[in-house]
DNA sequence: GTTAGCACTCGGCTCGCTTGAGTGCTAAAA
DNA sequence: TTTTAGCACTCAAGCGAGCCGAGTGCTAAC
């Protein structure tokens, strides 16, 4: 019974056919026919059997026929039931292995560089688009402040969030400030603005930190202003694409409005931030077509693999390509490559001795 | 004689008919044939004469027939010709200058965000793909450092770079440190390090440094190979392309290849960056297909203005598109945007002494 | 339930035809 | 010498007919 519900009542010959042909398609694009079954499979049956299974599959909704006389392409519930339930374990080659260590450990910085350098990588080892996530983060506070003094009417606040990002901010005050002034400013937002989140700066705590700054409380409005800004801007979220050229390659892109929606969509950063930051924190994620609600992604997949670190995502890589991905391919690639950042960024001191800077998070 | 020599040799029949195959093309991308001219200009005479005129102009390599019985385009020299001489000011409509303040004033922040604001922006007025560069900075160095302690195995080295960009680096040391150490660390690395250009610190510098922490000498290494590797990020450049999809509008990125090229140069950044660097520091410069060393760029043209500040190029907007470009138009753009963001960042006090300015913040 | 056979469908390709925009050339006019 | 009118020529693009072949669905027999 539960083998049953868990194969959605196909027959093993019916899953084998499926597998077959979302395998075909995926490799040559085209519609697959019940002749290139008969022989590419060790099922004994004759074609026709093939073509009535094939029939079946149709009506049960796995497949689709681009008009009558054509071979059969998988539907996106093909393509669905193939990743969650058909799709082989793919093997990485030494080389790929091998490539992944090489590029991520020579590249060791930020988190920034890392996921950038992950992104780049993803989509030469797939063929598609890679795509570099620093999610939005929307409860995030700022640990610590510093200001650095340049010259009287110049001077740079930098705030470091909870998740360790590092962000900084030029002010040019209006009337003159001492070295000591900003020092002094830094003390008081350490006291009274770190650790708490936007809502809860009060009117009271501005009005503190104002008498403690004395003759230059003038600096406190300004400042905190550039604070919400700033906390603003975290909350944003970024992407990073790599690859778009790759798409050129295959066919289905072809099609300009198809490649429009896509490149538009990259564009957008919106809807795949949604996608990535409504997807699960463990898994690899797998979006097919429109079963997503972003329209634009209609004809293309999207698959992405959280970074987590003390249970917060602090990133996500992905891919992003046609409906006929080559899923199992792409899986074991974001697969190995998350497991690879994982490491380096819990990794929190080196061999060396040297920096190991894990970027944007916190110890 | 002068005026003979500005207009190599055209007499002002052929510069008008030049001028009106080169706008005809820009506006259909078809090629122009001597009967449109006929009826579009004012100039008293004959198809014929004009169909003699373009053979001539065909002749001195300004125009190019696609086959036989096809009517003409312009050549590149066509193109080059056309935006040196014969190229009429574009007056941009109330509504993009409002569109340009508008957008421009409420997005004030650091030189990044202003940028990329202003490449969107260009990318939208214009209706091809914006482009928005920081430069290579070649003769680099850190004018002040700052350190952040976090915790005795962690702590953040920030540092401002002589053009205002803000980096910073996580650092992890295997042996526990205090904060006294770290803070010593900042004062030390101001002392020796900062306002010193890579090649200038020497090994002596070095050994002053170490002697200076004391206990604390392990640190020295550790932030050394930070620094050199932070200055290496900042002698990269950065660039950040918007609209790629208003690309696929024209019909000459049909074509698959010319796509691919452009796409492929666009992922790149490298020939971009060079032929910026390579640019002019005052006008707009008008890169026109194979003009440019980068085979890459054959099918498309590249306009851009560099923006400077204090005699330092401190970043670049642009727009890349068709050889049938609307120079004019994307002139006018590129001249309106870079004097608003101009103003803008030689606002040093600002109304409310608030922010602004230049800032490339690391995380 | 499976198979063999057959008629049918339909996209994609090739071929030839027509169309029309646009040219170059020549010989006459200015 | 320059300009013009006229004409023959060229060639891409669009259209339709026809063929091909892969692949199907259906039916009748196993």
């Amino acid at each position: 019974m539960e083998v049953e519900l868990e194969n959605r009542g196909l027959s093993k010959r019916k899953r084998q056919i499926l597998k077959a042909i979302v395998d075909a398609h995926i490799q040559d694009g085209g519609p697959v026919g019940s002749k290139y079954i008969l022989q590419s499979q060790q099922l004994g049956c004759s074609a026709a059997t093939i073509r009535n299974e094939m029939a079946e599959l149709e009506e049960m909704g796995y497949l689709e026929q681009p008009h009558a006389s054509a071979g059969r392409i998988p539907s996106e519930l093909g393509y669905r039931f193939y990743v969650d339930s058909l799709i082989e374990h793919y093997v990485m080659t030494t080389n790929e292995i091998a490539q992944i260590n090489h590029l991520l450990r020579s590249k060791m910085g930020e988190l920034d560089q890392i996921l950038t350098a992950a992104s780049n990588l993803a989509s030469n080892l797939t063929n598609y688009t890679g795509i570099a996530i620093k999610p939005r983060v929307s409860a995030v506070s700022i640990s610590k402040f510093e200001t650095i003094y340049l010259d009287p009417n110049h001077y740079i606040l930098i705030a470091v969030t909870s998740t360790g990002a590092v962000k900084s901010k030029h002010l040019h005050p209006i009337t003159p400030v001492s070295q000591d002034a900003v020092a002094l400013l830094a003390d008081v937002l350490n006291d009274c603005v770190s650790t708490r989140l936007a809502d809860q700066i009060t009117l009271p705590i501005i009005m503190e930190m104002e008498s403690r700054m004395g003759v230059d409380s003038g600096l406190v409005g300004s400042v905190m202003k550039e604070i919400y800004n700033l906390l603003a801007e975290l909350d944003e979220g970024e992407m990073k694409v790599s690859g778009i050229n790759r798409l050129l390659q295959y066919p289905e892109y072809s099609n300009v409005e198809h490649l429009q929606d896509l490149l538009g969509t990259l564009e957008n950063k919106e809807d795949i931030l949604n996608l990535v930051a409504q997807g699960s924190n463990e898994d690899v994620n797998v979006v097919i077509g429109s079963e997503s609600r972003v329209k634009v992604m209609n004809n293309s997949a999207l698959v992405f693999k959280p970074i987590v670190k003390d249970g917060h995502t602090v990133g996500a890589i992905g891919v992003i390509g046609p409906l006929r991905m080559d899923y199992a391919k792409v899986l074991a690639t974001l697969e190995g490559l998350s497991g690879n950042i994982s490491d380096m960024i819990h990794t929190n001191k080196q061999l060396n001795g040297g920096t190991r800077d894990a970027g944007n998070e916190k110890d």
